[in-house]
DNA sequence: TACATACAC
DNA sequence: AATGGTGTATGTA
């Protein structure tokens, strides 16, 4: 049991190490190699299926883009390397002296007495789509569209088919993949479901999206009472399972769990045993010593494809090397990075859950199109981008100060452009005034764009200041040209209890099915428009348009496992509530 | 402050 | 026909 913690004075080894000093850089296999960093993926034919992939993208601009980013990765390890070579033995004496006294520090802080758990539903969209079709639990499948895919079963993974893949390559891996299309109502209400479950164990669960969790559990284990029959399990392990099985029995769903005293240790250990399995890690600080020893340093969240590239090139691999190296990756990385990657490889993580309910730091929407330069659309994408993020910000009552425009050309190149606001806002007209100039300063004749993004940050909540402006909008006197804050509709021919309407159904976000009506700006539902218009077309004097061209409040399309598109993953609607009261409360007024 | 990059999901 | 969207943190100049 290797239990070095504690040696404070760096390794002699360290000196002596020079095996990587000249290698230029060694980043694994080919560039659109298969991301194998799954479960359920360890043992299949990573060449050919890397190979299939690569024939599928070559020579297209994303994977021009691709290399040309591995180039810079690789100049950066380049640079890395060099400067490992320029440190003295007297520099790293030195780094190893101050890294000792911060490990003594971090040792001493080391908490193993909470107990974590994170639980993953096993394939979630897919598995959800299988308990309901009985037809594709033997087949290979993904949920997703033919541009990307979201999750697939596990029979799919076997052909190489992952999340985060276009569906067309799927095709090519395994030709019989059926892809479904995503479906998040239901998932919201899987999710519904199981929530329920995580709150009886831990009712300040931590969701990380509609599949994941993490749950401090230590209150639960010292409250329950349960008898449970002697078994070898622990008490902690008794209790996973039964989290385990009741969501197995509430959804027909399996989930798999990690157990440890801290969340990074248990994100780690929920993915051992998937599907459908639990691991546990004991509270002992020579069993977490020698667990993390053997992690690669890829399996820690933080650590991502390029991190890990840097220190494969510095020869490390796994956390055990990462923490013999420790004076080196001082004095190489900066004192954040460093400090994590010290955490990361003494098993030390979080031992309190983040707020859920930390305010939002920013607000964004974008969206990718077959790539144009022409300037009438990228204006008129613009202005959509910005009116959405406008309702976005009513309905989550936040004001901007900044906004960022975001643009990808069809190089699949990068950038943003940021402006402050003379004052906080959230009104669509305001935000599209600042960015469509930005959007116009990068507009050249031959540069073409394929994805277009709005982004208000700098946010201040406006719950105080949401009574003025709508007291404003109300208050006007009924007949001049009142305008909904939310989908800039003129209003005025409305009485006030209609104007209120309006605004309750359009602040707290109108359902999927709605449809507004074109003559007063009233939401239905789509069996009721018919029947709505008529008498609505009836009373009004001006020629209307036709219901068939009423525009369709659509949420954006759906996708999974981090592609969560707009508004798939709300926290609770707290906020709503509070909104919809002040509603009520106007209305009982008037 | 402004912008780019890395990362998670 | 052809590689996503939302959000946070961090590095750098």
């Amino acid at each position: 049991m290797n239990d070095d913690f504690d040696s404070d004075t760096g390794d002699d080894d360290l000196f002596s190490d020079d095996i990587n000093h000249d290698v230029p850089f060694h980043h694994a296999g080919t560039l659109m190699e298969l991301n194998d960093n799954k479960a359920g993926m360890a043992d299949l034919d990573k060449e050919k299926i890397s190979r299939i992939i690569e024939e599928a993208s070559k020579g297209s601009k994303f994977y021009d883009h691709k290399k040309k980013q591995q180039e810079r990765i690789d100049a950066k390890i380049a640079d890395l390397l060099r400067k490992k070579k320029a440190i003295t033995e007297e520099q790293l004496k030195n780094a190893s002296a101050k890294v000792g006294q911060i490990v003594r520090n971090l040792e001493k802080s080391r908490d193993l007495s909470r107990t974590f758990v994170h639980v993953d539903m096993d394939a979630f969209y897919a598995a959800v789509e299988m308990r309901d079709d009985p037809s594709l639990r033997d087949k290979p499948m993904a949920v997703g569209g033919p541009g990307m895919l979201a999750t697939s079963n596990y029979l799919a993974r076997r052909f190489g088919v992952r999340a985060a893949m276009p569906g067309f390559i799927g095709q090519k891996l395994c030709p019989d993949l059926i892809i479904v299309p995503p479906n998040f109502e239901k998932y919201r209400a899987v999710n519904a479901i199981f929530s329920e479950v995580f709150a009886k164990y831990d009712p300040n669960y931590s969701a990380m999206s509609l599949d994941e969790a993490y749950l401090d559990i230590t209150e639960f284990l010292r409250l329950d009472q349960n008898v449970r029959k002697p078994s070898d399990l622990s008490h902690a392990e008794e209790v996973v399972s039964d989290l385990r099985e009741e969501i197995f029995l509430a959804t027909q769903l399996t989930a798999s769990a990690g157990i440890a005293p801290n969340t990074l240790l248990a994100k780690v250990c929920s993915d051992i045993n998937k599907p459908n399995g639990q691991f546990y890690l004991r509270p002992e600080r020579p069993v977490v010593a020698e667990f993390v020893e053997k992690l690669s340093v890829r399996k820690a969240c933080g650590i991502g494809k390029v991190t890990e590239q840097m220190l494969n090139a510095l020869g490390i691999t796994t956390c055990a090397e990462m923490f013999e190296q420790r004076a080196l990756l001082s004095l190489l990385f900066s004192e954040i990075s460093a400090l994590s990657f010290l955490r990361v490889s003494m098993g030390l993580g979080s031992t309190f859950m983040g707020d859920s309910d930390a305010p939002a730091k920013s607000v964004s929407n974008e969206r990718t199109f077959k790539a144009t330069s022409d300037a009438d659309f990228l204006r008129d994408q613009c202005r959509r981008l910005c009116e959405e993020l406008s309702e976005d910000l009513v309905r989550k009552q936040l004001q901007a100060k900044s906004v960022t425009i975001k643009l990808k050309t069809d190089t699949f190149d990068v950038k943003t452009r940021v402006r402050n606001l003379p004052e906080a806002t959230w009104n669509a007209d305001v935000l599209c005034r600042h960015v469509v100039p930005m959007l116009e300063s990068e507009m050249a004749p031959k540069r073409a764009f394929r994805l277009m993004g709005v982004r208000a940050s700098n946010l201040c909540e406006k719950s105080a200041n949401q009574q003025s402006t709508l007291d404003a909008i109300l208050k006007q006197p009924s007949g001049t040209e009142r305008l909904c804050p939310v989908c800039s509709t003129s209003l005025a021919k409305l009485s006030l209890a209609l104007v209120n309407a309006h605004l309750d159904r359009c602040l707290s976000g109108s359902q999927q099915d709605d449809v507004q009506c074109p003559i007063c700006s009233g939401f239905f539902r789509r069996p009721e428009i018919e029947h709505h218009a008529a008498t609505c077309e009836g009373a009004a004097t001006s020629t209307t348009p036709s219901v068939k061209s009423a525009p369709i409040r659509k949420r954006g399309a759906a996708r999974e496992d981090g592609f969560v598109p707009r508004d798939e993953c709300q926290r609770k609607p707290k906020k709503q509530l509070t909104l919809s009261a002040f509603f009520d409360q106007r209305k009982s007024e008037s």
